[in-house]
DNA sequence: GCTCTGGAATTACTG
DNA sequence: TTCAGTAATTCCAGA
């Protein structure tokens, strides 16, 4: 099998554990069988992909990253204990897979952003077609292998960089994420891509050339001011012909945007960034914030149309991709990447900027005249000063001046989804952040650090790390919604200095997103306290504005603190870790008015309900009610009631609430529903999932599998356990067509996921699909496994994260593994867990609940029982057998598996099982789960 | 004098 | 098109 594997995938993927790994291989080298798509052949890494699915689903822990400086970002996937790792450059790295390439080459995932994708701008054809070249990826990814700078081996810093180079750097590195531009940009990452600085190295050069539209601005890296022109060129493809007022969006932008509080005030500065240049040619604030912040927020440049052309045109030559990035970022940054109100705001506030910066002069240039659109200039300034020793914060015994031996031209990407472990390597957060944070605007002074519930401030500690060399934590904002996690287009992390910060930071930019870096230190066991990390909101209408982005601002609140270390390996390559902390709601309003569940002390119960359970959380009011919700897939209710509120229990932080009984009291499968604590019109908490499960048992058939057992009993134990309605991370590993199961998977089970508006099941649900299990439910819509199931048989298991809906949990065998996940999915926080990575291994983020204590710190632990270890590959073909057998849609597995409180309920009797679903959907159907598209299996 | 906070006024946006 | 309510943004003021 792992020959197999290995061909089909990079070649080198150890899997270390002995029989377990075998059956994921099995599983997974079924699984790519299946999969296979034109991408396969064209990129190496497709076939990483279903593996890594496999490796994901078991463990979050499985897939490393793994990337070489040099070399492209390959990425090996590796399980979490498997001490090997792979050593391959070509490998293309399936964890590193751009979203937007999916290996069934379908359509992206869904979702990044919001609601507007620009996925379908890119089709995906273009990056199939690369095919031929296997580091070629379309969109160049590969070309960026090719690109790599000859030099690449020494990161250079941005720093180090020549400001012309840097500006052009700075437009390759084109924020747009790559998924969301549906297209793998290296340039998101500097690091990422090679050339993503040509700025970085002379060599680099040539990035000039690349970068056409750029050019400008390559051309005159520093000279802000005189970019500007060019800069406007730029900025008029990617923008609209308006005036690049700041926020074009709104006229009355003129007025000053929201700004109204000192309408006056607000409207003077944004009137100014019209007057005084257009949002693009305001090109050099000499002061613009230090803080990258404002410009960038990442997703901006990819879509824009100039860059697909170039993309397509070069797919094969490294160097035009390179160039097209560079134009790219030219295009996006410089202009659109900035907000004008940003730019004004930092000409203001400029002063004060200054004055924060440290000695390091990280924030601003020498210049100090830095421009936006010279933000790359600036950029390179500010890397200077980073190589130069940057940031000395002189309490801290850490001192930044060293190289920081990560950085890499092939770091991966901030949108890429990348695991909380690896191999040894384990990266917890170990205090959550609290969840309610305001975030101040550029308008406003500091708001402060982030805090931790307790009090005191997050913790995040890597573990497995034994050498001696300290590393670099880096932090940015990312989104909470239920999609794939990504770096939030409105929100940034800001610095906090001072003398009540502890912990030595710098800031640096990555296409667009401001990430701070921070020590982490062997002698502080490698736990870095996260009290220098504030959230600075940039306004919706200048990001809004931006061309390709397509989130929107308003009431997109919520945001994470996502935190990556990068570890070199002895033989040259790098693994990356990520964990993303709980959601933080980071409005004024939000914080004050709106109900918040954190935590519920259960998440599944009969039909039959009646049962109590505990809500934990914010805001919570005397007329507070709560409220179940089933919604089909297109998002119409199909059931909602209210459930009984004890009154006389009802406190600020917590509710206690009587499940009220399901429609249909005769469900044999669990249904997903959602609920949430109203506290008035539009005073709604985050819709929260339940499930509800069969009244009497025998729910469910399950695979004629001899482990089902364990997972019958997993399911059972209810938890407490906080839910976050809200995605979790995304899974590590691209999903292979995340909206097939999205969309298919939908459509085929209407009814019950449907329930989960907040979160689309599928919502993070590439990786997972990838898992043979995940694969399985997603099958139905899968091109694979045309034969979808039924819709109804879909519900998904329990516990899981809103935003992942099963399937990143396929019915696990592992008891252990099992309960983890029933337990952890509900909580976001337990996601991260590394004991509860074993199923969810997808997710990256971590959680609280992760403490080293849950989760032992050795990686070993929990990272263990990878998805490999969990699925035998009998199960999942079992599974896969079963549902095409039966004619059901893998999705039951998981449900069969998932039902939670029943411990007895599984039954193995596979032959009726076709009888029983029939009966099921049948039943389902005279229920009038109408619009769900429901089929039988007969 | 500055930063951090909480609160609230004003304006933009949505339905 | 107008209006009311909600959300966003900016100010103010106190600790």
């Amino acid at each position: 099998m792992q020959d197999t594997f290995c061909l089909s995938v990079t070649s080198k993927f150890s899997f270390g554990a002995a029989t377990g790994k075998e059956r994921g291989l099995q599983l997974l080298t079924s699984l790519a069988a299946d999969m296979k798509s034109a991408e396969e052949d064209a990129y190496s890494y497709t076939p990483n992909v279903s593996l890594s699915l496999p490796l994901g689903m078991g463990s979050p822990c499985l897939a490393t990253q793994y990337h070489t400086l040099q070399s492209s970002p390959v990425i090996s996937v590796s399980s979490c204990h498997q001490t090997g790792y792979s050593s391959d450059n070509h490998a293309a790295s399936g964890y590193y897979l751009p979203h937007s390439l999916r290996p069934n080459g379908a359509p992206a995932l869904e979702s990044p952003r919001i609601e507007i994708t620009a996925y379908s701008q890119y089709p995906e054809d273009e990056v199939e077609e690369s095919s031929s070249d296997d580091h070629i990826i379309k969109r160049g990814v590969n070309s960026i292998v090719t690109l790599t700078l000859p030099n690449a081996e020494g990161y250079r810093d941005p720093s180090c960089l020549s400001p012309a180079s840097s500006i052009s750097s700075r437009s390759c590195n084109s924020e747009a994420s790559s998924y969301e531009s549906g297209f793998y940009n290296y340039d998101n990452s500097p690091q990422n891509s090679p050339w993503q600085s040509p700025c970085v190295s002379p060599r680099g050069s040539s990035m000039l050339l690349s970068c056409p539209h750029a050019s400008g601005p390559a051309g005159s890296p520093h000279n802000s001011p005189s970019t500007s022109p060019q800069i406007g060129a730029v900025a008029e493809e990617g923008w609209p012909a308006q005036p690049r007022g700041s926020r074009p969006n709104s006229p009355s932008y003129s007025g000053g945007g929201g700004g109204g509080g000192g309408s006056g005030g607000s409207m003077g500065k944004r009137k100014y960034s019209f007057n005084g240049t257009s949002y693009h040619q305001t090109p050099c604030s000499p002061n613009q914030s230090p803080t990258p912040s404002p410009h960038g927020s990442p997703r901006v440049s990819v879509t824009d149309d100039n860059w697909l052309a170039n993309t397509n045109q070069y797919t094969n030559s490294a160097i035009v991709a390179a160039i097209n990035a560079l134009t790219t970022d030219g295009v996006v940054d410089m202009g659109e990447g900035i907000p004008v109100k940003t730019r004004k705001t930092m000409l203001d506030h400029s002063a004060s900027m200054s004055l924060k910066v440290e000695p390091g002069g990280e924030e601003l240039g020498p210049d100090g005249e830095l421009c936006h659109e010279d933000y790359p200039s600036r950029l390179a300034l500010k890397k200077e000063s980073y190589c130069g020793g940057f940031l000395d914060v002189p309490q801290h015994p850490y001192s930044w001046s060293k190289p920081k031996p990560y950085l890499s031209p092939s770091l991966p990407a901030l949108d890429w989804q990348l695991p909380s472990c690896s191999g040894p390597y384990n990266l917890q957060i170990e205090v959550q952040p609290k969840s309610h944070h305001r975030a101040h605007y550029e308008t406003e002074g500091s708001r402060g650090a982030v805090k931790a519930l307790s009090g005191g401030h997050p913790v995040v500690q890597l573990y497995g790390y034994m050498e001696s060399e300290p590393l670099t934590l880096q932090l940015f904002i990312g989104t909470a919604d239920d999609r794939l996690l990504r770096p939030h287009a409105f929100y940034q992390v800001h610095r906090i200095t001072g003398k009540t910060v502890s912990t030595a930071s710098h800031e640096v930019m990555q296409s667009n997103t401001k990430i701070l870096e921070i020590p982490l230190l062997p002698e502080n066991n490698m736990r870095a306290i996260i009290d220098c990390a504030g959230i600075l909101k940039l306004r919706n209408s200048d990001i809004e504005l931006r061309k390709g982005e397509t989130d929107i601002g308003r009431k997109n609140t919520r945001v994470r603190l996502v935190f990556r270390v990068h570890i070199n390996q002895p033989n040259g390559r790098t693994v990356s870790l990520q964990a993303a902390s709980n959601p933080i709601e980071c409005s004024q309003r939000s914080a004050q008015e709106l109900p918040l569940v954190e935590k519920q002390s259960m998440d599944s119960c009969p039909a039959t309900g009646g049962k109590m359970i505990l809500l934990n959380g914010l805001n919570f009011l005397p007329e507070s009610k709560v409220v179940f919700v089933e919604k089909a897939q297109d998002g119409h209710h199909l059931w909602e009631t209210e459930a009984k509120v004890d009154k006389d229990s009802i406190k600020s932080n917590a509710l206690v609430v009587e499940i009220p009984p399901y429609r249909n009291q005769r469900i044999s499968s669990p249904v997903q529903v959602n609920f949430y604590v109203c506290n008035g019109k539009r005073k709604r908490s985050q819709s929260q999932r339940f499930t509800y499960l069969p009244p009497n048992v025998p729910i469910i058939k399950t695979e004629p599998h001899d482990e089902y057992d364990s997972l019958g009993t997993v399911g059972l134990s209810m938890h407490s356990t906080p839910y976050y309605s809200q995605p979790r991370l995304a899974p590590i590993m691209p999903v292979a067509d995340p909206e097939a199961c999205l969309v298919g998977g939908y459509p085929s089970c209407p009814p019950r996921h449907a329930a989960m508006p907040s979160s689309p099941p599928s919502s993070s649900p590439t990786l997972h699909d990838l898992s043979p299990v995940a694969f399985s439910k997603c099958l139905p819509n899968s091109p694979t496994h045309a034969a979808a199931p039924p819709g109804p048989m879909v519900a998904p298991p329990i516990q899981d994260n809103p935003g992942h809906p099963n399937l990143a949990h396929p019915p696990s065998p592992d008891h252990n593994s099992s309960i983890g996940l029933l337990h952890s999915q509900g909580s976001p926080n337990h996601l991260n867990s590394p004991g509860r990575h074993n199923y969810h291994p997808i997710y990256t983020n971590s959680s609280p609940s992760s403490s080293p204590a849950s989760h032992p710190s050795t990686p070993g632990g929990p990272a263990e029982s990878p998805f490999v270890q969990a699925y035998s590959p009998t199960q999942a073909q079992a599974a896969a057998g079963s549902a095409q057998a039966g004619g059901r849609s893998p999705s039951l597995l998981p449900e069969d598996a998932s039902p939670p409180s029943m411990a007895i309920t599984v039954k193995q009797e596979p032959q009726e099982l076709d009888q029983m679903y029939l009966d099921d959907v049948n039943e389902i159907i005279r229920n009038d789960l109408s619009s769900i598209s429901v089929h039988t299996h007969a």
